[in-house]
DNA sequence: CAAAATAGTGTGCTCGAACACACTTTTTTA
DNA sequence: TAAAAAAGTGTGTTCGAGCACACTATTTTG
């Protein structure tokens, strides 16, 4: 990469010997440009790649931007503070350009709490939503207004299958539940009596955990040689206690499986309950949570997969910023890479 | 966090009842002010936790910044590709802000290489330098320089020992290995016969494969049970085509070693000519390169580590940027997660 | 005690983009 | 053909911080 001059604008007008004014109106497509006056500045904007000067522009501009967080109330379910973290350092680092975060929380157990709280997130005075979009018809139907009042908006945690879903961050849960087969497969090889377990997933959106099934299925289906039998199993709860002794029985009358792949970060559960001394068992399950590492560092857990729900949340501040600050363009699927995580690395995922 | 009304300096010099001219003096302690007007200023500034407006700043500094980065040539060691990418995607984020990067490559089989091309770094139209420190004495010796001209400089890849290393990017080496030594346990269990092997490291800096053999080694003997034998191995190579032949030797010589850890990213020397009916082996070993990814498809590699050099790369780009354009502090020490990667989750890796 | 040095203060221009507005020229309409 | 409308162009101000410079008030010096 050479050294290259900046050009402003004022060094256009003179080279195409007009006014700032005109090359301005050329730029922005203004009209009111004679057509010679018009291709002469084309012309010139064309040969040396004019760049606009983003801090003049931005100065100028001076937005003050006002985002909204609609995501689930991490008291509620603790699996969403870390994107507190992730939102908190990239307004951080944005509010310097006049960027501010408001918070609304919605109850991720209860569909009508989403409906009431993104109602508040339409407002107008929001110039930009970050969104995870639970649940699934209320989140079109969101984003749908959203788009009516051309307000931009980024999905996060999980995307919408059939909308036409732009504008998400995330993670490829199908290839995720290989990932977790995968671990599972090359700790126990031969043969093994796996469990996909569904942990009180009343809420999450179904998807979810679907395509972590899916995926963790394709992988085994895929392979020539070993025996393995896979079977998928959900726990709910019905009231708080209850849920402790369903897994203990789940646990109890399946003495067979050696394989446990829990598709959510309520895996710390399953961890408690799990007798010590099941020979070569293999668990897996997601997310970084407090309780999971426990069992990450005790070695009852053998590997957990790292959403990253904090980078997520961080990617979506900072990719809604650029685009209302300075007009980046921002990629429309944006992949995040899925992490294996086993008790000599997870020091590097937490608190960054 | 609340809505904040931004200050600028013509609001506190009228809520001071002065000039901008003397809240910038008082801001900039630049003398000049009275006592009274001095305090006055100063509360106020303390009061509304005054922020200055970073885009104006930089705006009327209007800095052009060139940094330079001093790495081996890609070329020479296909390793440093990744880099190349992850600065130009920093530069290309960076450019509007008119940051230009200048490479300075070196070849990284030679000392004398490093010596004068480090002296084309010290030229003082440089703003910053980004440096792979391999050859620590004379890293040391460069970077004193760089203090001696307060020029801001950033290390990536690995650290130095002995100084006070400030202005770190990379991994934690020691860590790195206990995580290759996770991963062959628990895919190799109670016991086993593991090879430590250093290919061609001549030139890399020592301490990389020293800190990587000794956190590998320490795994193992915090294991309660399981027999291990663990022996490490260097593998050079004299000639061209030689090292070929070093590497099958020692694998025909070898026939009871079922656990590899190679210490760099010429792991693929070493699948290649691995005959793949040793049963239950693990193979683990560094970096994406495609023909390391060829051999984790295959299966012959069993685990790669992600020592990530294009993120490291880039972080520094933009660290170095953020801190010329902005004043923004940056953390000293910054290690970046390691991750492990295995046939399933690489594509999250690769071509972000 | 006048001249000179210094302390203390305010004004006004700059950075580059954006846009309002005034102005000139051309075209359209009655 | 005069008046009105539209097209085309340039000037000047704004955003907020930073700094040069001019200016007044006070202190120091010969």
């Amino acid at each position: 990469m050479q050294w290259m001059k900046k050009y402003t604008i004022k060094d256009i007008a003179e080279l195409a010997g007009v006014s700032k004014g005109t090359v301005d109106r050329v730029i922005h497509k203004r009209g009111k440009v004679s057509e010679a006056a018009l291709k002469k500045v084309e012309n010139i904007l064309k040969d040396i790649d004019y760049q606009p000067n983003l801090i003049a522009r931005s100065l100028k501009n001076n937005k003050n931007i006002l985002l909204c967080i609609l995501m689930p109330d991490p008291k509620i379910d603790p699996y969403w503070k870390p994107c507190i973290e992730g939102i908190d350092e990239a307004s951080h680092e944005f509010s310097p350009f006049g960027v501010t975060i408001r918070y609304v929380y919605f109850n991720p157990f209860n569909k009508d709490s989403f409906v009431t709280q993104s109602q508040l997130a339409l407002d107008p005075s929001f110039d930009g939503v970050l969104l995870a979009p639970l649940f699934q018809k209320e989140s079109i139907t969101f984003i749908e207004a959203c788009e009516k009042q051309e307000k931009p908006y980024f999905l996060f945690n999980n995307d919408l299958k059939d909308a036409d879903s732009q504008n998400f961050i995330g993670q490829d849960l199908f290839q995720s539940g290989r990932i977790g087969a995968k671990l599972i497969h090359s700790t126990l090889k031969d043969n093994a009596e796996v469990a996909i377990i569904h942990i009180d997933e009343i809420f999450k959106n179904a998807t979810h955990m679907q395509e972590k099934e899916r995926g963790f299925r394709s992988y085994f289906n895929e392979l020539e040689n070993g025996h393995f039998n896979i079977r998928a199993y959900k726990l709910k709860h019905r009231n708080a206690n209850n849920l402790k002794k369903t897994i203990k029985y789940f646990i109890d009358t399946h003495p067979e499986i050696n394989g446990f792949f829990v598709t959510n970060s309520k895996i710390n559960l399953l961890a408690a309950l799990l007798n010590k001394n099941r020979e070569r068992t293999c668990v897996v399950g997601y997310d970084l949570l407090p309780e999971n590492l426990h069992f990450l560092k005790t070695g009852v857990i053998d590997y957990l997969i790292h959403q990253n729900p904090r980078q997520q949340a961080y990617l979506g501040v900072t990719f809604l910023s650029d685009y209302l600050l300075f007009n980046k363009v921002i990629p429309n699927k944006n992949l995040i890479p899925i992490d294996i995580v086993n008790s000599e690395n997870f020091m590097g995922y937490i608190k960054r």
